[in-house]
Order: C-alpha cells, then sequence, then structure tokens
DNA sequence: TGTACATCAGTGAACGCGCGTTCACTGATGTAC
DNA sequence: TGTACATCAGTGAACGCGCGTTCACTGATGTAC
C-alpha cells in the first residue's frame, strides 16, 4: 500500500532513531537489517526502499546519533560536558550515549561516509569546548579541550572494558574527573 | 599426518599471533577463522584442534596480543610509555599496535573471557604507571597514573576516527602529548 | 465535488553467499615389545 | 636397535544457518479530468 509522504518521513526518522540505538548498544556487526526494521516498527523489505545499503544506515544512524539535541544542548560549558560524560549512568546506558565510545574502534575500519560524519561532528566539538576551556591564550584553550576530551572518552571506553569489576571501572570515572578538575 | 609436539606448539603460537595481527587490524568480526589459519600456514580444519571456538581464539589472542614483549618492556615509565604511545606510527599500526585502542569498542560487548583478561591486564598497566607517575602521594601518583591512561587512549582513537583529515589527527596527538607535558 | 487511474511505500517469500563448525580420512610420530 | 601398531594433528569436502539483498505483488494515496 502507498503511503502519505509524511508518514514516510516519520518510518525513515524511525529507522535512523532504532539503529543508532542498536548500533551503539550491539556494535555495528551484531544488528540485522531485519531487527533494525523490526524496532521501527517495519519489515525489513521496506529497507532499501529507504538506504542504499547497510553501509549507507551506518553512516547515517551515526550521524543521527550525533545531532545536536536539546538535553546535550543544556552542557553548554566543556565543565558541564565533562561532568556529565564521565559517570555511571553514561557507562551503562551505550545506547543513549556517545557514538565514539560505543563505536569508537568500529568506525576506523567502517564506512567512509561514518567517518567523515564523525570527523566533522569531533571536530566542532573541540571546537565549542575550546570557547569555554580553561586557558590564557586561544592555543591554551584549545590544547586543554584536546586533552580533556581524549581523556574522557579514554575513560569512558575503559570503564565500559573493566565494567566487569565494579570498583576499578567506577575508580577510573572518578579518579579521572577529579584529575581533570571539575 | 600426526605433528610433533614441538610443531604443535609452534603452530599454535602461529595461529595466536596471526589473529592477534589481525584482528587488531581489521577488527574481530572482519577476520575468519579461515584467513587466521591461512596466515598461520595451517588450514582451516585443524583450527578445533587448538581452540573451542572463534570466540575461544578471540580471548586466547587478545591475551597474547597483551603480553609484554622486550619491545615494551624498554618503555620502563609512564613518560617513556605515552611518548611511543602517541605518535603517529602508533596511530597508523592498528595491527601491531595497543589491543584496547584497537579492539575497545568492540570487545565491550565481546567474549567475557576477553574482557577479564583486558581487565586484569589494564590494572597491571595501571599499577605500574602509578609507580613512575608524578606527585607526592601515592593517591596523587595513581589519579595521575589513570587520567594519563585515559587521555592516551582517547588521543590515539580519536586520531584514528579522524584519520581522513591528517592534520587534524596529528594535532590531537602532538596537543595530547603536550598537554600531558611530556 | 466526484470518479478513474497511475504511482509507489510497504510486504513477505526467496535467493545466494559467506562463514563457523563438523567429520571421515591421511600419514607421520612415538610407543610397545 | 629394529619392527609393528596405535595415536592424533592436520586436510579438505561438506553442512547448515544467518544475513544482506532482490523482487513480484498489494493496496492506499494523490492526481487528472
Amino acid at each position: 500500500m502507498k503511503i502519505s509522504k509524511e508518514q514516510v518521513a516519520k518510518n525513515r526518522e524511525a529507522i535512523l532513531e532504532a539503529a543508532s540505538r542498536l548500533f551503539r548498544e550491539r556494535g555495528l556487526e551484531h544488528v540485522t537489517v531485519a531487527e533494525v526494521m523490526q524496532a521501527a516498527g517495519l519489515t525489513h523489505g521496506a529497507f532499501y526502499g529507504h538506504f542504499k545499503s547497510k553501509d549507507d544506515l551506518v553512516a547515517q544512524a551515526i550521524g543521527h546519533a550525533l545531532t545536536p539535541t536539546p538535553r546535550l544542548a543544556r552542557l553548554d560549558t566543556m565543565a558541564r560536558y565533562v561532568d556529565a560524560y564521565l559517570t555511571n549512568a553514561h557507562r551503562d546506558d551505550c545506547a543513549g550515549g556517545c557514538p565514539f565510545a560505543a563505536l569508537g574502534s568500529e568506525t576506523v575500519r567502517g564506512p567512509e561516509a561514518a567517518r567523515e560524519v564523525m570527523t566533522q561532528r569531533l571536530r566542532q566539538r573541540i571546537d565549542s569546548f575550546a570557547k569555554t576551556a580553561p586557558g590564557r591564550t586561544a592555543a591554551e584553550r584549545r590544547r586543554n579541550a584536546i586533552g580533556t576530551w581524549a581523556a574522557m572518552l579514554g575513560a569512558v571506553l575503559s570503564a565500559r572494558i573493566v565494567a566487569g569489576d565494579a570498583e576499578f571501572s567506577e575508580e577510573i570515572l572518578k579518579e579521572t574527573k577529579a584529575w581533570l578538575g571539575v
């Protein structure tokens, strides 16, 4: 059956939303096209009307996950961002959390389009951090932004890898936060 | 044909070595059992004489990759480790580089045995860094070790993701190194 | 405004390939005498 | 020390399942008159 244009747009959005959560939760390779479509309330056959291939979906879903949300907009200084990033809640919420932490090592060999969108978004994020990072000169603030970002990402990734050792995992997040002076 | 015990041990070692490099280079899901066996100079049928399953291989190959080597033993202070870690050479050598950076996000959902071995090795690494990290008290040195480790890992991962933008990628490594004061 | 028809998003069966895993067989090793 | 036999690591064909992708078909939408 044909569907209204409005509904088509809603369906596409639902696919991207479902995919972006599923990919972050389970990794690019452990999520099937059929699962994504089912989560979006459709059948797998409709997929290729919306996307060229699974790789195409991966790139667009990552772009979708990196689209600023109202929730994120409230974290308008680097310090606030760090404070929310280095938490047990974020560590335990892969599906709704940072795509760099959830999919970092996979996207290194992922579709080129995905790496491009991540590169662009990371540039924006560093630029934005550099505005509110401490430092007397612009260069100092930018250096601070880059180092702080690297520590945030590495800490959440490490905390997830060692999640089986709850104490160590929490120590990594807490000590990194304290070390960053937030 | 039966094979000498010595040769069996060599073959097992060759499989682990090939697997540990291939997994880091291409990711756990993009390497097949047959490829690993071919790289080790054997046929795929022999695989199950050495390992219980592909997951078993993954865990053991990661353990193998995290086994201290003479080359690493020379990096006997945290500062030396950081200096070698945050380089273009390391960024471009996934296959021979740090398994946390190469496989971090994949191992979060990987076989439990793999996460266990990574947890144990990361604990050792932090303990070891804490010995030569700057700081007046043991707690300060440990905090420094954790923060520095997180920044190293996050910087190499970020630099790899944005490798298409060579300038930005190098900036991340250089600025993180400078920021860490190494 | 109402009617007839073309369009096209979605359905679900089917295809085909790749990969993890199994298994009957081979023949060199290592042991028993 | 030499011979006969049991062992078992490795071989390569085959299996079976899952998943990405295709396609003929359906029927509601939206357009032409």
